[in-house]
DNA sequence: GCCAACGTTGGC
DNA sequence: GCCAACGTTGGC
């Protein structure tokens, strides 16, 4: 992997260098019929393997740019509302995905290279639940929030969050 | 290397 | 359930 690899796009930014102690923020997808953030609460240690991811930008966000203690809202897709419910923070940086890599699995990929793994994988642990979930349409609505890359790459299951958007929408999730 | 066909995601 | 967006695949 080239320093290059991600000086294209918008997002770009979420691959550079950090200050000491600063901290960025994500956002990830889940269907919560089929994990829901209840679940990552009822979880061991409140902690989950976050796997299954298998879009190369979404990969990339996840490889790359999540570093442990970043803190990541927990959103609700495919469901009504669909919303951010909660926040979690990654408690362990990417390491191979294992269901790409186990035969017996559903999302095994055949492609992958076990010596050169094409996915990955991190730990998400729970932090606490929205006071009030913020949902898609009161995301849509604020014009704050228009370059959200919730709102301009929908399908990615793994996104960057600015930390304006992030304080926005924590500010939105009050009482 | 182009691009049509196909599959997946996820909002509506 | 439909379909827009878009990533992947494979024929040429």
């Amino acid at each position: 992997m080239s320093p290059a690899a991600h000086d294209d796009g918008p997002w770009a930014w979420v691959f550079t260098p950090r200050r000491p102690n600063e901290k960025r923020y994500w956002l990830v997808k889940s269907e919560p019929n089929v994990f829901s953030f209840d679940d990552l609460r009822a979880a061991p240690k409140q902690t989950t393997q976050w796997d299954g991811v298998r879009n190369f930008a979404a990969r990339n966000f996840l490889r790359d740019g999540m570093k442990r203690g970043d803190q990541v809202f927990f959103y609700h897709s495919s469901t009504n509302p669909q919303a951010i419910v909660g926040i979690a923070q990654v408690a362990r940086e990417a390491y191979p995905d294992p269901t790409a890599l186990d035969k017996k699995h559903p999302a095994f990929d055949a492609k992958s290279d076990p010596k050169d793994p094409s996915w990955y994988a991190v730990d998400l642990e729970a932090v606490a639940p929205l006071a009030k979930p913020v949902t898609l349409t009161e995301i849509k609505a604020n014009k704050a929030l228009a370059e959200m890359a919730l709102v301009r790459i929908g399908r990615l299951s793994v996104t960057p969050v600015r930390s304006a958007e992030w304080d926005a929408i924590v500010a939105m999730s009050k009482r």
